[in-house]
DNA sequence: CTATCATTCAAGTGATCACTTGATTATCAT
DNA sequence: ATGATAATCAAGTGATCACTTGAATGATAG
């Protein structure tokens, strides 16, 4: 051992956040906590170049934060574990709690309404079971299609105004979207209040609700 | 807003992320855990020239990691709450959890012997109470007497060989150090258990339990 | 065995980062 | 005010990083 165990460890530590030091591998996280994915999946959907888009993943890898298959000829890409996602949330809570301008960006998603709390995972599937409260995933639909929650309904951000009018028909609406980093939430929660209708956010995103093992539907097989 | 938003957000993630990739910001905090220091204290217990040493704290401010107040002509730096603690420690379970090199490391620290289970703080406070466990703080002085947990005893790695005859009397003995990044407690554990004594490491370090508003022994006034 | 597809590797470039040195600001004691 | 102390700022340098381009690997299909 060259160098000092303790100087070895930091290096080590280090190069964990290292890997969650650049805005273009935060992008891949969060599709990579979606489900499993192909690197020119991943590419596509980061608007990474190819080359690049694996080059962060192998980054990422060395770091323990995502793992990989082979499944014929691609390699799919996932987190490694539960703590992956919980150190990207983890990101998330002290930037937005610690960092003022975090605060203002999602507040400005709001519009300037006040947003309301969050609902728990716990309530939402109490509530979910009961039938009380109209779930929406606004993701868009190939990443609805790779797994949701069950008994959700897949409206994207963009295809929102024209499904206004199922929605108003009562039930307190609730979104979810990707979770960490992901800001469609926020914005459908806007626009379904601007709209008059009673609307909040899920807490977590879907890989939140997964890796707690709750109802979803599954993965439709042959996606990239 | 000349970025998108989302744009923005992640770039604000990544600065968090960023302030924890170095280590020698991550010396900082594992100092800066341990109660309130001013810059020239860090600078010497890092080894890090007093601009240098500066610099980073600066980043760590931005990143919302750290926060410091006036006193007199110093500028005294502590972590800004407890979810900077909790990120310093996922960090470490992470790497720990899914890098092999970590893993080497860590059991090469406890010289080929199997390292038995940290003790939970909740149970270490249980047989405090009932005073069946010795209580060591493997910590340099300096930093015992900036606070530490009621009732332990300092015994600094370095001194711990002329300590061995007081504790050969039976008790359990129970090490802890300054929690992420720091490799005391393992280490005495080691060097208890090569002597045949039963000892074990508490769970985290001392600025968890102090984050938990466990008892404490307050820190001596006039340190800086 | 060869062709093809998905991915990785390798070299090159501009930008960013860590650290050093020297000057500047801000507070306190006299 | 003046000097002393604590900390920050600013400029400069070598190293590292992100991204691009083009070639190389590795598995599968014919």
């Amino acid at each position: 051992m060259s160098t000092s165990p303790k100087a070895a460890l930091l290096e080590e530590y280090a190069l964990v956040a290292r890997a969650l030091a650049a805005p273009a591998r935060l992008l891949i996280l969060e599709q990579v906590a979606q489900g499993e994915r192909a690197v020119e999946g991943l590419a596509e959907r980061t608007g990474l170049t190819f080359a690049n888009c694996s080059q962060h993943l192998q980054q990422l890898r060395r770091a323990g934060l995502v793992t990989n298959r082979r499944e014929g000829k691609s390699i799919l890409y996932r987190l490694t574990d539960s703590r992956a996602l919980r150190l990207m949330e983890l990101l998330c809570t002290v930037a937005e709690r610690n960092l003022a301008e975090v605060g203002q960006i999602l507040r400005a998603l709001s519009g300037g309404q006040e947003a309301p709390e969050p609902l728990s995972r716990d309530e939402l599937e109490a509530r979910l079971a009961e039938g009380s409260v109209t779930l929406l995933d606004v993701r868009p639909a190939d990443e609805f299609a790779l797994g949701h929650i069950a008994g959700a309904m897949n409206v994207p951000l963009a295809t929102l105004p024209e499904a206004l009018p199922q929605l108003a028909d009562g039930a307190e609406i609730v979104a979810y979207c990707r979770g960490p980093y992901c800001i469609y939430a926020h914005q459908a929660v806007a626009a379904l209040r601007r709209h008059g209708l009673a609307a909040r956010r899920m807490e977590g995103g879907l890989p939140d609700w997964r890796a707690e093992g709750r109802a979803m539907s599954p993965p439709v097989a042959g996606l990239s």
